[in-house]
RNA sequence: GGCUGGGUGGCAGAGUGGCCAUGCUGCAGACUGCAACUCUGUUUACGCCGGUUCGAUUCCGACCCCAGCCUCCA
């Protein structure tokens, strides 16, 4: 089965075809921890999960990396702020951050590699590149020599005198060239830093990846993954840094970049203001609502993100669990997509299979787990309906949807005992075959004003939890 | 100003040189004691102007508009 990813470099489609088809690799980009992580960060991990479930399928061995950037003045400000070490802030975030994206389903990379454990490499490949001319040393800082990357500006099509003329940054004194970036920078004594040639300091953003990438998945990967917002100066500098160190400017063989998620018509962004957490959308929401809204829109658009996409989003997800719930009349009950994690690509459905490999075209692969769900809500062969329910089960374990069981979904959360609910049903059932159907519609009444809805079928009634 | 992506029916959102996306919603029907679930049918599409073509929403060109990046950011 052949995948083919959108390269942000080469501005087109292409298959992928890794360097070693035993070993696939992949890093990607992970949040800035000083905070509670905001839906923007939950879409690009969960975008880049289900890109590592495809990846996953396919090859026999794939390694994930994900950073987590735990030293950084935004870090340093709220440690100072809120009165706590900066180690300390950086883990509990990081914990946090974990059972957020686990709310969204989303799976542990195989590294997760903070800044902090990579000084060395750090210090390593900075020293290197000031052998090779490519850095400098100016008053405690070390800094990148743009003028010396005959490359530089080549990932995102930036022209060196587009760059001056957009200029917003004001120039610090000590540069050789306005573009030149930090790979080092003094710390004071207050602030975080550790043990260099060029003094104590704390390493610059961009060079972190550099590092951490080199350690632990080699000098050459197969995708680099992260937000298009990072695409420049962030990927820039950074192809910077790795191109020039070991004269290798193509050492990522595909960019991937995630479109933004706009809050009205606007990014979602820390410095904008405009965020929702993830934690504030669990209070309201189900993780895995918020996830099969996330994978409605393409990963390279921009996805508005409003109360009317979750809404929409939950009745949709309600479809593909209401497909199951009738097929347990015929087909029994169901397991969770859990159960399908090791499915070989062979019975894996191909309405969904297909357009993941197709540059991860999520929108088309939940309109064939749609299409799987009408055809199982229309089956009465047992095996037709256990083999339909078993590829969207399939289909949701590449998604990272139908986590849940049927009962769960649907039940969980009830306001009312389900002793008391069975009684009334009983009940009800009683009514109507004394055809005093007044009084059955009473009782249907009184358990929806409960939160509780009833479904009449053939093989008697069954109950869900709805919203008020 | 430069560099990226986009502009599709009530909403969301794929896709294609000529035929059904899909989901949600609305409406109508079937099923049901009535509902719910499910099924069937159904309305309004491809920013604007040219060009290529037997035929363009889809290819080419101009224009308008939107978002992102050029500062920390997923």
């Amino acid at each position: 089965m052949d995948i083919h990813i959108y390269d942000t470099k080469r501005r087109k489609k292409r298959r992928f075809e890794p360097l070693d088809e035993n070993h696939v690799t992949i890093y990607v980009c992970g949040p800035t921890v000083y905070d509670r992580v905001h839906i923007g960060n939950g879409l690009s991990a969960v975008v880049f999960d289900v890109f590592v479930r495809i990846l996953r399928t396919v090859f026999p061995n794939v390694t994930y990396v994900r950073n987590v950037t735990d030293i950084d003045d935004k870090i340093n400000a709220r440690a100072l702020e809120l009165g706590v070490p900066i180690d300390e802030l950086a883990r509990e975030c990081t914990d946090a951050m974990h059972e957020d994206f686990d709310a969204l389903g989303v799976l542990l990379p195989d590294v997760e590699p903070k800044a902090t454990g990579h000084i060395k490499e750090i210090t390593t490949m900075i020293s290197s590149l000031i052998q090779q001319g490519h850095a400098y040393e100016a008053e405690g800082h070390v800094l990148f020599y743009v003028p010396s990357d005959p490359n530089y500006g080549s990932l995102t099509n930036k022209s060196l005198k587009d760059l001056i003329d957009g200029a917003r940054v004001e120039v610090a004194p000590y540069k050789r060239d306005p573009k030149d970036f930090v790979l080092w920078k003094p710390s004071s004594p207050e602030l975080p830093g550790w043990k260099s040639p060029w003094g104590r300091g704390r390493p610059g953003w961009h060079i972190e990846c550099s590092a951490m990438i080199r350690e632990h998945l080699g000098d050459e990967i197969d995708i680099h993954g992260g937000g298009t917002d990072l695409a420049f100066p962030h990927h820039e500098n950074e192809m910077a840094q790795s191109g020039c160190f070991n004269d290798n400017p193509d050492y990522v063989k595909y960019w991937m970049h995630n479109g933004m998620l706009n809050l009205g018509s606007q990014k979602m962004s820390k410095s904008l203001g405009n965020i929702q957490t993830v934690q504030e959308l669990l209070h309201e929401h189900p993780g895995e609502t918020l996830r099969y809204a996330i994978l409605s829109g393409h990963y390279r658009q921009n996805l508005k993100w409003d109360d009317e996409l979750i809404a929409q989003s939950d009745r949709s997800l309600t479809s593909l669990y209401q497909a199951l719930r009738n097929a347990e009349r015929v087909a029994g009950e169901s397991p969770t997509s859990e159960a399908y994690a090791q499915t070989k690509i062979a019975d894996l459905p191909d309405e969904v299979l297909a357009p993941l490999s197709d540059d991860l075209n999520t929108p088309r692969a939940l309109a064939g787990m749609h299409e799987l769900a009408s055809k199982l809500n229309v089956s009465t062969d047992v095996k037709e309906a256990q083999s339909l329910r078993d590829k969207l089960l399939g289909g949701g374990w590449l998604l990272g949807l139908l986590t849940r069981s049927v009962s769960e979904f649907f039940t969980q959360d009830a306001s009312v005992g389900e002793v008391e609910i069975n009684r009334l049903i009983d009940e009800r059932a009683e009514a109507k075959a004394a055809k005093q159907y007044d009084r059955a519609d009473e009782i249907r009444a009184e358990l929806r004003a409960k939160g509780i809805a009833i479904e009449d079928t053939r093989e008697g009634t069954v109950w869900k939890v709805v919203k008020q």
